[in-house]
RNA sequence: GGUCGCGUAGCUCAGCUGGAUAGAGCAUCUGCCUUCUAAGCAGACGGUCGAAGGUUCGAAUCCUUCCGCGAUCACCA
């Protein structure tokens, strides 16, 4: 980076010198591929400048950059490209002042203003399918991300333990439950509770089926269904505070936690703090009603409060109901501001939810500004696309869904037939191989969803098993590991000073210079929100470093300070790895 | 209908603030394991970047219109 700044002042200087023209910028890229050089003037900007032909002017300012920048060795010219070519000594001084620096790319300074990642946020109604992998992963990767990149990070969840859905599953366990325990059952206790949330749902089917056989409109069956209105019937008394109700909903809630917390252990996530809707539906009505004496929000007729956006090109919103109870939205901004409340130094928060709520965080978003929080400046939706399926969207109350421990457990057994039949792990204990089918299953899953934009949507076909080869998440681990291999067999590694006098084989350099973009890669992945940013720049790197491998003998070389030099590169290689992995919250293994 | 997002090779995806002949992986085909882990490497095949206009020296990228897919527009959460 700091090479290209020098560049810039040098270029403008040449340009100064051999036509008396200020240039504002200068404007690089990297050199392609089969041209010589490393880096590249595009020269056509200029010629609103400096009038001239494109070739010469290239030349001429080469020919200063060779005479006046001690890194640069010689130049080209190609149509109105200019490609410098920059002496190794830079790129091994670049070496040595990172070589021994421990998480190389991580900013260490931490700031003062921290941001709330909010991830995950479930039902507590049925067990996380691949939909909440999607989110689970994005979020935990972009709050790792975005501490890497300096900032104090809290990760949070706001689980939706409450409202008529949850009554639906207590509902059915109670009805048709038996006394059925995660215990008794041997079930996962948030597949316990889905099971009933699935039993409900038939029930209530065949309720309606009947109403509507004995001459009821179907939308007013829908309705009267009577396991329905039992359902919000214990809605009532759950609000009421019925002591019954609210023991079955805290056993039963403990089962779900219970099984979450597995899967969340197995997924490798994990939170700082956590909020229940159940604490905090109630939020927010008192900051409408101040906003309404401010007018911000109006009053309608019927009572009910609402904000205008129309002007910012939505239209109104309802944000108090005309009975004075809460919608969405309300609680929403309650939350939000009790937040802040709790971490006073909260600046900024990310909310990791699917991209059908774009709406709802745009007009949440206007509505905290226009209250006047300072914070809601920096308020960011981290949205994404629905996983499908090849049969369309999930639905659990169907069963037509991916459930997320059953992924998992999928991943690590298909991982486990690809690594006894490769049979490379001799010496390795039962205890160790399993970890090790974990970590790459999970990294191959991980990597999967990871690697593409958030924005996008995800069609995952059950059929088709994730990739093991390829731009994937085991063939990264697999670098790792053969890194590893060679380090151990490096009995002496050295010293990490290289001596700059080296000469740089071409691979050498392209994995310098691979290396050299981490630390921007970070920032550029902080700013965007974006873990694909890290995962393609990995790629990258592994495939740079695999070609390296390839062509080039490490411990082969019988020149010392050559073999040092290599095996110094391929550990900060395989470190570079290791840190960015960590960013998507995959291991990598010694082995494999 | 309004708003937002997406549309790049048979499939899955990259492509930074506009830049040189649009890049990977999978799949298909060819080579490379008595030498550091072949979950690898090297190569072949494969594209009117949804369509048409426009801006520019230069467009997959920016603007307009249209087409296709999805989401959203509830006193639901």
């Amino acid at each position: 980076m700091s090479l290209q700044n020098d560049l810039t002042q040098k270029v403008i200087e040449a340009v100064k010198q051999l036509y008396q023209v200020d240039l504002p910028t200068v404007e690089f890229q990297p050199t392609r591929k089969d041209f010589e050089g490393d880096i590249t003037v595009v020269v056509f900007p200029m010629l609103r400048h400096v009038k001239g032909n494109p070739v010469q002017i290239g030349t001429q300012i080469g020919e200063y950059l060779v005479e006046h920048v001690d890194e640069v060795s010689k130049c080209n010219v190609v149509q109105g490209f200019l490609n410098i070519v920059i002496e190794d000594s830079y790129y091994l001084d670049f070496f040595n002042s990172v070589a021994d620096e421990t998480d190389f790319g991580y900013v260490k300074s931490q700031s003062n203003d921290a941001v709330m990642v909010e991830y995950s946020s479930p039902n507590t109604n049925k067990p996380l399918h691949l939909g909440h992998i999607r989110n689970n992963l994005l979020g935990y990767s972009v709050a790792e991300i975005l501490k890497a990149s300096g900032k104090k990070v809290y990760k949070t969840q706001i689980i939706n333990d409450r409202g008529i859905h949850i009554c639906k599953s207590m509902l059915a366990w109670q009805k048709f439950g038996k006394g059925e325990t995660p215990e008794s059952s041997g079930l996962k206790g948030d597949h316990l509770v889905g099971k009933y949330y699935v039993a409900f749902d038939k029930a209530y089917k065949e309720q309606i089926a009947e109403l509507v056989e004995s001459g009821t409109p179907k939308e007013k069956a829908e309705k009267e269904a009577p396991i329905l209105l039992e359902a919000q019937e214990m809605l009532r008394k759950w609000e009421a505070g019925d002591e019954e109700v609210v023991a079955l909903w805290k056993k039963m809630n403990g089962w779900v936690y219970d099984g979450f917390d597995i899967t969340y252990k197995n997924l490798g996530v994990d939170f700082d703090t956590l909020y229940y809707e159940s604490d905090t539906y109630l939020l927010g009505r008192d900051v409408v009603k101040d906003g309404l004496e401010r007018g911000i929000f109006f009053k309608k007729e019927d009572g009910s409060v609402w904000i205008d956006l129309t002007e910012e090109g939505l239209d109104e919103k309802i944000v108090l109901r005309s009975d004075g109870t809460a919608v969405y939205m309300t609680q929403d901004i309650g939350t939000a501001i009790q937040r802040v409340t709790d971490f006073p130094d909260i600046n900024g928060m990310v909310y990791t939810v699917g991209n059908e709520q774009d709406y709802h965080f745009k007009v949440l978003f206007l509505i905290l500004k226009k209250l006047g929080y300072s914070w809601a400046e920096q308020l960011y939706h981290l949205s994404y696309g629905m996983v499908d399926l090849p049969s369309g969207k999930m639905k659990s109350r169907e069963g037509t869904v991916v459930d997320a421990d059953d992924l998992i457990k999928n991943m690590e057994d298909t991982a486990e037939s690809i690594s006894q039949e490769l049979g490379k792990l001799e010496g390795y204990s039962e205890e160790e191989k399993k970890q090790l089918y974990r970590t790459i299953g999970l990294g191959a899953l991980k990597y999967y969803i990871l690697k593409v934009d958030p924005k996008k949507r995800i069609l995952f076909n059950p059929e088709e098993s994730v990739d093991f080869q390829g731009n994937t998440g085991p063939f990264i681990q697999y670098t790792y590991a053969r890194i590893q291999s060679i380090l151990r067999k490096a009995d002496n590694v050295g010293s990490s000073a290289v001596e700059t006098s080296l000469e740089l084989h071409e691979k050498e350099k392209e994995l310098l210079k691979q290396i050299q973009l981490f630390p921007e890669t970070v920032q550029l992945a902080a700013e965007n929100y974006s873990p694909a940013l890290i995962a393609n720049y990995t790629y990258d790197l592994v495939k740079e470093f695999n070609s390296f491998y390839q062509q080039v003998s490490i411990l082969g070389e019988t020149d010392d300070q050559k073999k040092n030099f290599r095996v110094q590169l391929s550990k900060k290689v395989g470190e570079v790895i290791q840190s960015a992995f960590r960013l998507l919250g995959i291991d990598v293994p010694e082995r494999m």
